[in-house]
DNA sequence: TAAGTCAGGTTGTCCTATAT
DNA sequence: ATATAGGACAACCTGACTTA
């Protein structure tokens, strides 16, 4: 480096001399102590009134941004500084006038705050010599203390992602809860938005789905694209927390495989906006000279045919799946774990535990069978939910049923004999009875419209076919709840194959939506048996939090 | 043929009712 | 009092149509 280099550093230098060499300490200064210095500026009173705004509505960071202070009888303090309890900061004597020179609109703002207790700041102590002795870079100092900051500003994915590490950190046992929660807190306070406060902190809430969005957010090219208030409004739609999770990493897979071996990417081509994603919009636009796409090896068109997926994950194409998984479980529940669990999942509080979201009532619901083990079977009925989710949508249209609050036992009986889409889905909870209502699951479907000999024979039928499969009532694509989770190939070839084969079953045939269900015909090699994966690839607990360890590691800083 | 305009549809954010 | 979730609304984007 040239000596050019430090010519800029030299005044700053000087200031940070002149700044260390009367710096006395760090002290909480109570309010009434305190007064403005008389070089200072005067008050802007709009910008006191937000920031008292900003105290009161998401409170106040005193440590976080100290302010800076004279104080005329500098030396004699040092020794006088009162400790605080224990291990706290010091308090400055309360006699001791002192002079703020930075930081005096939140003083003032302070003082605003209703109780009493409000009235103190965290302060850096200077004594008065950095005035006299070192006036020029006094007057800088306090001149630079208006001057706007230059930071970069943290996007929502740093945001996340800082509060994903905590996440990791406490899951290990690393901190305590308390300093867990105090550090989320701080950096939730620091986002100004509270649509995006309330978003992030409903994304790192469960572990899988905050897991899922970390990994995303590995790659530089999408944090642009992550949006909290958004994601976190949107995506816990229902709290299939598990499913989305899954979306999200296969969203994660398409863009991996869209940019193929290229090192540098832009964020670019992956803001287009949703309604630019679908599979007939693409093609034509692609060949546009100027598509963002044409940053990618080959261009847009080469691009175009390997795979895609972005700007869906909030769209109405999700979204809308989601709301309607959200309406199918509200029917599922109160036939299968009764109508109070309906209660807590429909009503609007937080999300607490495992009792109020679809993964966790099927857990509880299938209790004895699953003997306590961790299983992925319960996500797997929430996945064949996810799979026959327009028939099962559909169906209740023409079986008349409507708000699950307002649909009577009858109902449901008559839907499970008419409907085989919704007979085949509470079949995989694989009791004769079911608890929440007490009604009776014919062991074959349409048994009771049928005449007795056909549904004997679809019985013996099926008990057959149960009896290869080891007890799956649905033979074809089924997991039992008993086969052990574990990855399959880490492989990233079978992991594309596998990727590809799961979205064939995400997207609706038939809609208009999206790349990947053309995607899919154009794939030769999504057949059933790559369908079979998916349930036991979905990373159990355990896998889940070897993961984060991984992603915990990688992750820049 | 290119530029401009309008309508329709989607998304993201703000507001508010509600339940604890 | 607080937090959630649904609804409303404004901004934006796209594509079709019109005009020079």
């Amino acid at each position: 480096m040239t000596p050019q280099t430090y010519v800029d550093g030299h005044q700053g230098q000087a200031l940070i001399k002149a700044q260390s060499a009367h710096l006395i300490g760090r002290y909480i200064v109570g309010l009434q102590q305190i007064e403005p210095h008389p070089l200072q500026q005067e008050l802007d009173d709009s910008w006191v009134h937000s920031l008292h705004q900003r105290f009161e509505e998401v409170g106040i960071d005193r440590f976080g941004f100290p302010i800076k202070v004279v104080v005329p009888a500098g030396d004699s303090i040092i020794a006088m500084g009162t400790t605080g309890n224990d291990s706290s900061l010091p308090c400055l004597p309360d006699n001791l006038k002192v002079f703020v020179y930075h930081g005096q609109h939140r003083v003032e703002a302070c003082r605003r705050m209703m109780h009493q207790s409000e009235h103190w700041w965290c302060a850096e102590v200077y004594s008065q010599e950095i005035e006299t002795e070192h006036p020029a870079e006094f007057i800088t100092l306090m001149h630079m203390g208006n001057e706007d900051e230059h930071r970069l500003a943290p996007s929502d994915a740093d945001r996340f992602l800082a509060l994903h590490r905590l996440v990791c950190l406490y899951s290990k046992n690393q901190v305590t809860e308390e300093t867990f929660q105090g550090n989320s807190e701080q950096i939730l306070q620091s986002v100004l938005n509270s649509t995006t406060r309330q978003g992030l902190s409903n994304l790192v809430h469960t572990k899988e789905l905050a897991h899922s969005i970390a990994s995303a957010m590995e790659y530089l090219f999408l944090r642009p694209c992550f949006n909290g208030a958004t994601w976190g409004k949107k995506l816990v739609k229902g709290r299939f927390f598990k499913l989305v999770a899954c979306l999200v990493e296969e969203m994660t897979e398409q863009c991996r495989l869209l940019i193929g071996p290229q090192a540098e990417i832009s964020a670019k081509p992956f803001q287009l906006p949703a309604p630019s994603c679908t599979w007939d919009g693409l093609t034509k636009r692609v060949k546009k000279s100027n598509h963002p796409w044409k940053e990618f090896i080959g261009g847009a068109e080469q691009a175009l045919l390997r795979v895609l997926l972005l700007a869906l994950l909030t769209s109405d194409g999700i979204y809308g799946s989601l709301k309607d998984m959200y309406h199918i479980a509200q029917h599922v529940i109160p036939l299968t774990a009764g109508r109070p669990t309906l209660d807590l999942y429909i009503s609007n509080t937080p999300h607490k535990n495992d009792s109020d979201h679809p993964v966790g009532i099927f857990s509880a619901v299938l209790k004895e069978k699953l003997q306590g083990k961790a299983s992925n079977y319960p996500h797997k009925i929430v996945y064949s939910m996810w799979e026959a989710r327009q028939e099962l949508m559909s169906e209740l249209k023409t079986y008349g049923i409507g708000l699950a609050a307002e649909t009577q036992r009858e109902g449901y009986k008559r839907l499970l004999c008419k409907s085989e889409s919704w007979w085949n889905l509470l079949c995989m909870f694989k009791m004769s009875t079911l608890p929440g209502q007490s009604l009776h699951l014919p062991k074959a479907f349409g048994e009771l419209d049928q005449s007795k000999q056909e549904g004997l024979l679809n019985a013996i039928k099926k008990k057959q076919e149960g009896d290869q499969t080891s007890g799956i009532v649905n033979g074809q694509n089924s997991v039992g709840p008993t086969r052990p989770t574990k990855h399959h190939s880490c492989s990233p070839s079978l992991e594309i194959e596998h990727t590809a084969g799961a979205l064939a079953n995400y997207f609706v045939p038939g809609t208009e939506m999206r790349v990947t269900r053309s995607l899919a015909a154009k794939r030769p090699c999504l057949t059933a048996s790559n369908e079979e994966q998916l349930a036991p690839v979905l990373p159990a607990d355990e896998a889940g939090e070897s993961d984060t360890s991984h992603t915990a590691e990688q992750g820049p800083n």
